[in-house]
RNA sequence: UCCUCAGUAGCUCAGUCGGUUAGAGCAUCUGACUGUUAAUCAGAGGGUCACUGGUUCGAGCCCAGUCUGAGGAGCCA
């Protein structure tokens, strides 16, 4: 089998004086006289391995050819460094240019980029330091999810991408057909015969796979899902993707409380785990961040340095409190004495982000679980509760993002669950097999939605959505 | 979708009160250089000033519309 050693692999356990190949893209290089200065990296750590090069001993071309963005394979002898800035080198013994990359259409150039620039040449950003952190820490927290779960017992659910149900009541959905576009087939009444589409019926990409997900729990107990998610709102923020990932737990047995206590050792989990196994992309991302923030006012600037914020939130119990209880801190905070909420404050609204925000970062200073809101700003599924006003809901606060997870106990009493798809006259018809699960045997039960994309911001410190996912689907934005 | 801001070289940006031939740094190319770290030094090339229309003797600059991007809001994960 050929020797296919990557370079995390080579700088964790290759001996002084062996003889080995690597494989990768130049990030740089420089010349002079007498020697030749290659960095490769080949996206398996954020570290590259400098190449050296007798220039003497080489093609003139060869050499020339050899630019940033070139793919390139060098067979070698890993030395002791003789210049300072990296423990060891590879001098050349021989070289194999397998792709060119002209340095007058090759975009990246070593040195610093936009983000926004890096965005529109999504293809290649990839092969950047900051994006190959991101993607390798985004990698580490999916297989530390599984991990997580089947450590616990719980089984890996797949609901489906393709649905007939809306499962928030709410929410754009993107539809899916195969309908002629232009000229569709038309019911009597004139309106498009779903009944001659594919499916014979009208479906849509998944919102969620919650009602999915529960109908696992009532049969598995313990079950979650990792899967794709789509939302066609015409959302334009940092914190908002048309396609997402999305970790939907569901725990048959579990009651609120103990939905609360898995959301909080579960992200605890998570950060740990990045912080461990990505040692080397918080570093860099770390020092991104602070280079970044250099040219932010100082009140502006995170009271945190990155690792510091990761650990503060595994070494620290999350805030719980109600719905109720929140309003009255924010009832009671100075912000709102003064005036500063744009929007205002009283039982029964729902939480704008200035109010999160105010609760997270200013008054508690950590993450907040808020529970117990009002049942009219609440999905249908929720579970009510004695006091007639409130459902069994949760949601976890997060500094910078606001909501990362939403969840709550649901509602398993059939009438209750009847009369409140009633009451918001959402259509039966279509989950009627949602309802037998509180028909036959029906147990308590709870969960909740982690959004992926959102947790790795958090753990990578970036600001803005469309840079912790490979290739972001927003609004008037589906290239790559 | 709403509010605000922006769009000038491959990238990041400057461009005065509306006035002659639109600038800088980096990148690129050429040359120099005995070990460099986004190497350094010297020189050269590189522009549909987002697009469309308007005002004006004259528009990168003023006005209108469109497109694109960013930040904030809503929706939410």
């Amino acid at each position: 089998m050929t020797d296919l050693k990557t370079i995390a692999e080579i700088l964790k356990e290759a001996q002084i004086g062996s003889e080995m190949t690597i494989r990768g893209w130049v990030r740089t290089k420089r010349d002079s006289k007498n020697v030749v200065f290659i960095n490769i990296n080949d996206g398996s750590t954020i570290h590259s391995i400098q190449v050296v090069a007798d220039p003497t001993q080489f093609n003139e071309q060869l050499l020339h050819d050899i630019n940033t963005g070139a793919g390139v394979a060098v067979k070698g002898i890993l030395i002791a460094s003789q210049g300072s800035g990296q423990a060891v080198e590879l001098t050349a013994k021989e070289i194999n240019l397998y792709g060119k990359a002209d340095p007058n259409e090759f975009p990246l150039q070593p040195k610093k980029h936009s983000l926004e620039f890096l965005r529109e040449i999504a293809h290649l950003r990839p092969r950047t330091n900051t994006f190959g952190a991101i993607l390798r820490v985004r990698h580490a927290l999916a297989f530390a999810i599984h991990k997580y779960f089947n450590d616990k017992g719980f089984y890996y659910l797949n609901t489906p991408i393709i649905t007939g149900s809306d499962a928030e009541g709410a929410g754009e959905m993107f539809r899916v057909t195969t309908l002629d576009a232009q000229n569709p087939p038309l019911t009597e009444e004139g309106k498009i015969d779903y009944k001659q589409d594919f499916f014979g019926q009208e479906t849509n990409l998944t919102v969620s796979g919650q009602l999915e997900g529960e109908l696992g729990a009532l049969a598995l107990g313990k079950i979650y899902t990792f899967g794709p998610t789509f939302r066609a709102e015409n959302s334009n923020t940092a914190r908002h993707l048309a396609e997402f990932w999305m970790i939907e737990p569901e725990m048959a047995f579990y009651q609120l409380k103990d939905n609360m206590d898995l959301a909080e050792d579960f992200l605890k989990y998570l950060i740990q785990y990045a912080m461990q196994n990505c040692a080397d992309e918080l570093v860099f991302l770390e020092k991104r961040l602070l280079d970044e923030e250099k040219q932010l006012a100082n009140e502006e600037r995170a009271p945190m340095a990155l690792r510091e914020k990761l650990q503060f939130i595994i070494d620290n119990p999350f805030k719980r409190l109600t719905y109720t209880e929140a309003i009255d801190v924010l009832l009671n905070s100075k912000a709102h004495k003064k005036g500063k909420f744009k929007f205002p404050v009283e039982w029964g609204i729902d939480l704008q982000s200035e109010h999160e925000r105010y609760l997270v970062e200013k008054e508690f200073k950590a993450p907040v679980i808020l529970t117990n809101y009002p049942k009219d700003i609440k999905a249908f599924y929720m579970k009510q509760n004695e006091d007639g006003k409130t459902v069994g809901a949760m949601d976890v606060l997060f500094p910078g993002i606001g909501e990362i997870i939403g969840g709550s106990e649901r509602e398993s009493d059939y009438d209750k669950l009847l009369q409140r798809i009633e009451e918001l006259n959402i259509n039966k018809e279509t989950i009627w097999w949602y309802l037998e699960t509180r028909k036959f045997g029906s147990v308590p039960h709870s969960g909740f939605g982690l959004g992926f994309e959102r947790l790795a911001l958090f753990v990578t410190g970036m600001r803005n959505i469309r840079d912790v996912i490979p290739f972001p689907r927003t609004p008037k934005s589906a290239k790559f």
